[in-house]
DNA sequence: GAATGTGAATTTATTCACAGCA
DNA sequence: TGCTGTGAATAAATTCACATTC
């Protein structure tokens, strides 16, 4: 039986690290591996074996003492807590460089992630086709998400229209962001948004590097 | 003159934020304005003002107390904390989906980022061009990278081949890895490693959606 | 008076260390 | 004996609160 979670007394930082696990349990399996100790598997991944048992902790027991975890078992454990045993539908919001990449990308079908629409501002590209249907105009969001369940917005449109775009998904009823664009955004409380940012992370690198104030 | 920094006294989370600020500065400048204070800039991208003036404490004082910070001056410190007054050279290695994206994106360049190069090992896109000159075989790479200086590599391969690729890259003398393929890699401890992970952001979302063990 | 810079207090996350169970 | 699960200890990050300076 799935334990009631409170999500809220999950550290935000788990979560990232449970879909690592996962990746990594999945290779296991594949080849062959049956069972796994929180020591081995801290080692494959470089972490502490407490972080590991500990994060799974704040969803229930799926081990066993002096013994290890079943390889198998511990998938579907994590799996349903990251609530992967379901399909999320997921549209791109901006048919540029990135967002066409990610729409003919097959790796999100594979996790349960089904990209069921595109959308862009741009009569250039409206109606073209990238492996999602054709092109739809932003305009036709809010009558779209009304058709149709849409759980995630992938944004890939340039910073300076993220924040209307995300607010006309919100209105969809889109309660889920992952947004491309190097811009913070304001939403609802409700509404979840995760920033993925390249130049953020060049500059990270670049930092580091930098050997003159070292 | 640039104060001497030990970077291990500068948390982690600090340096991305450094980024985020600057970006917002840069905003600002580019509106005109001339001072900011903590308060007002926090206020913009939602953050504690403590934690703002904490951030830069780690580099230096660059504000003047009762007044607030000018805005050009912090936008120069900030760029200098993150090693970007000089232009660095990048190679992506792997010209699939994701890497041929990047290699035409403009937004590199703009923070001084210079793409100077792109590898693959497959030869149906070795020779193929993307905005970076033809594509080369990553056989290639070491002497690349002896013939001129390559400060960082995107590396934008599939999973299985992600770890010999930065073995490669880290053999050819590159210190700094923006690794996109979904796997943990190990590396010397002198090299700089970020990964970009769109599956486990993905996940991040599909956690905080299930409303079933909310 | 207003806003910085920073120790101190608090909160959050990680790691230790061991009781408990197979 | 071996490894999990977890309180207790430690470390890291954030926020408070105020002395300091313009």
């Amino acid at each position: 039986m799935a334990r009631r979670i409170d999500k809220s007394s999950v550290p935000a930082v788990t979560v990232p690290r449970l879909a690592t696990y996962l990746r990594k349990l999945r290779e296991l399996r594949a080849r062959g591996v049956e069972r796994v100790s929180s020591k081995d598997l801290a080692q494959m991944i470089d972490l502490n074996a407490a972080q590991i048992r500990k994060d799974f902790s704040y969803f229930g027991e799926f081990g066993t003492r002096g013994v290890g975890y079943e390889v198998q078992r511990l998938i579907d454990e994590i799996a349903r807590c990251l609530g992967l045993e379901r399909t999320w539908n997921v549209v791109i919001i901006g048919a540029g460089l990135l967002g066409t990449a990610l729409a003919r990308y097959r790796g999100f079908s594979e996790q349960g992630f089904r990209l069921v629409g595109m959308f862009d501002s741009s009569a250039r590209v409206i109606g073209a086709s990238y492996g999602a249907g054709r092109v739809r105009s932003v305009a036709e969001l809010e009558e779209f998400c009304a058709a149709q369940t849409v759980d995630i917005a992938l944004v890939t449109v340039p910073a300076h229209a993220a924040q209307g775009t995300i607010d006309r998904a919100v209105a969809a009823g889109i309660t889920a962001v992952l947004n491309f664009a190097p811009i913070k955004v304001f939403t609802p409380k409700d509404v979840i948004v995760r920033q993925v940012d390249l130049s953020s992370e060049l500059m990270f690198l670049s930092f580091h590097l930098d050997r003159g104030s070292d």
